[in-house]
DNA sequence: TGGGTCTGTGGTATCGATAACAGGACGCTA
DNA sequence: TAGCGTCCTGTTATCGATACCACAGACCCA
């Protein structure tokens, strides 16, 4: 066997089995119209010299680049690793690569990555949130692939969305904090300020409990990422401010812990003299005792119905241009019975 | 202006202004001898007609492919998320994206994706751990690209190493316990069955115990992802099992977060009677109190390593090929002072 | 037995860029 | 002014696959 400077191409394949190369073509992806006995050689042949296709040749050739270009703000929260794992899942079997960008939570950034996944050509464009800048849209209508925007579907979107209403999902933890009979509440909220399902989600709380003259007592917010001891702090400067609070809404699980803290170290009883929530579902607290009230946004099921969405699009159905996942309100051991 | 049924291409932006595609290709890819006026036209024609270069025809043509496969166990536990976002600061500004496989903490999982992420004839490999099946070894050998393994450092790597030595972090670990005064210990894990890192680092920590004199009264380990609410249960059957548990070593800070609740719930003071230790430096439970003792295993570091690494090799220079990145050791407030 | 569909296979153009080489214009030196 | 190097730009071939069309032979039915 004589040295290969370059690594083996269809073209050798195909001179192994005395076939042509669009007869290995066609057998190497599986379509029909070959007979069995040719399928057979070519694949012994391919497998004999450990063939890779080489699929950047594939997609320039067939004008379609099975990749998806996915954006999300960051990967410091356990919300979008978990959203890519289930993207994984509704892409499995496909075909289809995810490619990650890196919004940083800034939309600026957003638009650069964007331009940069969109020189890949691909097949469809995952991004999070409905709000872009006035150039990513009209790149995104440029590039004319489907598009689905996740976590979000208070609004319209560019093209698909797949998310909850976090609208929907404040007013139901109000609810839920209206039946368990508490007269007023505080909200504690962190992250990047202005953050538009954060604001819908608290918006949508507060909306129920005043609407049923429940009054919101004052909001704390801490500009800066989430942690537990920032909870805790933010929790700490609530019970102090309003000492009559009954109930603190977090908009996270992390902070909600910290606030956990903060009423147990300050003696109140949870939930019966104040009670928590907070939102996200995040795993990694199941353990605490009590367990906080949370509304699991089943992130891992939006990451999931996007791949299938982009999936349905990509095959030329209809799939519907929005895709609600109900959020599952888990009253857990901080609201009252 | 006419409808155009494709998107732009080079072509276009040669003809817009009237130079060749070769100038406008030089133009776009920043390389000298290219007039100051030629540059500008060309950069106008490019902003006006929205042109995006094509990297898939540009990565064909240049045998040059601006992508780094990189292949993870799984995203579920804040520790690769964060080696992630490290490897996408490494890499910025570089050009080169990363695409992202998930092997399922599986090795046949691993092979398949590795061969579908080759097809893209990426530039570099990043994989985890130095384990890897024959065939893995095969493809990556006929790639011949620079290939780096992160989180382990302790072995013989395929091409480049960037992590931290288990056995190391485990051994510090140990001594941090022989200083504290601790006269037993206890093994608590959980996760893949037969991972290699746990199991060195575990083997470090009873190494040093051992040689001091100190027992190691036994092992308790759960086959499944790790959770808080099985750390406690281990922690409750160790502490059952062996009363005279004096330390708890667990293999990741979930589990160890357990083991604190159990240890609290059955009345033991941490850390004067019991202590514990987990692995990891998770930030999310940063807000318990007491802070547990554990290594932090620099992920962020080590993604951005992994991808100066990278760059230096595609860049001729030869960085070395083992590359430790020394976890911390954080002995938290379950360590006796 | 002739004309039709159906199967299986091959030939050729093409995708959109870059590498390698070619060559004109210009200025400088001898 | 011949000769030579530099600077800038263009021409041609190529990367490795797929789309599209062509076509030979098997098979069917009237």
């Amino acid at each position: 066997m004589k040295s290969r400077p370059r690594p083996i191409s269809q073209g050798d394949v195909a001179a192994a089995c005395g076939l042509s190369e669009m007869t290995v073509s066609r057998v190497l992806r599986g379509q029909r119209g070959v007979s069995p006995a040719t399928i057979a050689s070519v694949q012994a042949a391919a497998r004999d010299l450990g063939y890779v296709p080489n699929r950047i040749a594939g997609a320039l050739a067939g004008a379609r680049v099975p990749l998806v270009a996915v954006i999300v703000p960051g990967l410091s929260n356990m919300v979008f690793p978990e959203v890519l794992m289930g993207l994984a899942e509704g892409l499995e079997g496909s075909g289809l690569q995810p490619v990650l960008g890196l919004g940083n939570y800034d939309s600026a950034t957003e638009e650069r990555v964007l331009a940069e996944l969109l020189a890949w050509r691909p097949s469809a464009v995952v991004l999070t949130g409905l709000e872009h800048g006035a150039r990513t849209r009209e790149m995104l209508v440029r590039a004319a692939v489907p598009v689905v925007e996740i976590m979000d579907c208070d609004g319209p979107g560019i093209d698909c969305v797949v998310g909850l209403s976090q609208r929907a999902a404040g007013q139901d933890m109000g609810r839920a904090v209206l039946e368990a009979g508490y007269r007023n509440a505080v909200l504690l909220q962190s992250g990047q300020q202005g953050d538009r399902r954060q604001e819908s989600r608290l918006a949508g709380f507060a909306e129920v409990l005043e609407g049923a003259g429940v009054p919101i007592l004052g909001r704390l917010a801490y500009d800066g990422p989430s942690s537990v001891p920032k909870g805790r702090a933010l929790a700490e400067a609530a019970i102090t401010r309003w000492p009559e609070a009954e109930f603190l809404y977090c908009t996270n699980d992390m902070i909600a812990a910290g606030a956990l803290f903060a009423l147990q170290a300050a003696g109140r009883a949870v939930p019966g003299q104040t009670g928590l929530a907070g939102f996200s579902g995040l795993e990694i607290l199941a353990g605490l005792a009590p367990r906080i009230a949370t509304t699991d946004t089943r992130r891992f099921e939006i990451g999931r119905k996007a791949g299938e969405v982009i999936l349905a699009r990509l095959e030329g159905a209809a799939p519907g241009l929005r895709h609600e996942i109900a959020p599952r309100l888990d009253p857990g051991e901080t609201l009252r019975r």
